[in-house]
DNA sequence: ATTAGCATCGTGGCTAAGCCACCGTGCTAC
DNA sequence: GTAGCACGGTGGCTTAGCCACGATGCTAAT
């Protein structure tokens, strides 16, 4: 980039920074526009302008003659619900349940072939692979492999893998994911996903192939996750003059 | 809503509307930030703010020395996508195709069921039904079937709809496409379905239910659309502190 | 006649200084 | 104890003004 940004553009960008550094977490008070004004020497005018970029894309929330706090935000929120199916699950009135399929460590080397390319690891580094089948009261709805990269998050447990990874990722790791990536297609499914399924083999089904980024656009997790047809949708909108949701996955009644 | 929204807010509001009525085309100049500041009573300061917003999300471009203009824009962009198939297959390398397969008038209460309540019509409405099968290089990848409020869009031919229904819609009936929904779910295919589309019964397909607005969010068309699996899938970014992109379907090789 | 260079003007970028409405807090007076 | 008030800090918004940039059109040199 030789064109330099203009300066709010700069300041929006330092200041999105400290929320995704964790400098400031949700529901904490950010900086007064004065504090910023001074802080980063420019005026309260840009520094309003600042705050009010971030406002609109949800980051932020303005509340007059107290300050300005950090939202739950699009992002957190919208990422919480692609990682925890429980959460989504339980809000559609439904029993989430969790079975361990398997979980174990490796080298990127032994991943199958685009999973070392997609996750930017080398050959030696370590990877973990978690299998899970998540059911809704009872019935299994999703099966889903995952790789992580190991250097990240080292610490995880058997039993972070029965609850919400997404809790062990912010929580006991500290990292801040930022970003996902998903792909949806339809396959039929083979014998053996069908079988954990519990519906017959080449019944259709969808197959989504997500990756997760943590700050910097680095990867963490790429996944591939098989719902049942009958049991799960994806929706989204676009348009209008506001940003548009990011597609969601439903579970049908 | 008891509580007066901030003269920012409401100005860009206003700003937002005059783009959606089509007052400013794609590329126009737009209002300088002294002539909003005249027009609407507010200072530079303030109609530098709404147009800021609006550039952050992608409606507007500032351009320094020059003035704001009206972006393509991830609205447009993006819903000329969903609705053209000819654009995103030619942009794969692809040769498009669309034949016709039935096109004819008829009244709500004559429409499958869903179908009169989604877009809101009473049951002696007219609604055009159109069902399209399209092909990418010979091979057919998509078979359409949609439902149109007549009214909106009296004069539409039979040559539309073997081209771009988007351009009959926006060029032709000056309509402003505001929106849409689309919901993804994977089905098997039935026997005609699958006749159509050149493959097996039980073969797995992407069904996408559709809705397309108008300003003020008044539905325009209903469509559910058979995708083959093999030869298309849909993609999705979240997260970020940037705005999230739509999901966007996507011609395999 | 053509073109290189320049002056001008309108644009958004940004600052400075200031008033207002709003909100929480803590004090005061009952 | 509590109702009411005064105060200080916050964002909302204005006015006034300078600057850098980009287009345009004129002018002068070729």
């Amino acid at each position: 980039m030789l064109i330099k940004d203009p300066i709010y553009q700069q300041l929006r960008q330092a200041l999105g920074e400290l929320i995704l550094k964790r400098d400031f977490k949700v529901g904490d008070k950010f900086l007064t526009e004065r504090e910023i004004s001074e802080r980063f020497g420019v005026s309260r005018t840009t520094a309003n302008k600042a705050l009010s970029s971030l406002v609109a894309d949800g980051t932020l929330e303005f509340r007059k003659g107290v300050g300005t706090f950090v939202r739950p935000g699009v992002l957190d929120y919208d990422l919480r619900s692609l990682v925890s199916f429980s959460d989504k699950a339980r809000s559609a009135g439904r029993v989430p349940k969790t079975e361990l399929l398997a979980f174990r460590r490796l080298r990127a080397s032994e991943a199958p072939d685009p999973v070392a390319a997609q996750l930017g690891a080398g050959p030696k580094e370590r990877l973990f692979f978690v299998e899970r089948l998540r059911f809704a009261d009872d019935v299994p709805v999703i099966l889903e492999r995952r790789y992580i990269l190991a250097d990240l998050c080292p610490r995880l447990t058997k039993r972070d893998l029965e609850g919400s990874l997404y809790a062990a990722w912010t929580e006991k790791h500290k990292l801040a994911i930022t970003g996902a990536s998903q792909t949806i297609r339809a396959v039929k499914l083979s014998g053996s996903d069908a079988a954990a399924l519990q519906t017959k083999p080449g019944d259709a089904a969808l197959a989504v192939l997500a990756l997760g980024y943590v700050a910097d656009g680095k990867p963490l997790w790429r996944e591939e996750t098989l719902y049942r047809a009958e049991a799960y949708e994806f929706r989204c909108e676009l348009g209008g003059l506001h940003p548009s949701q990011p597609t969601m996955g439903h579970l049908l009644p």
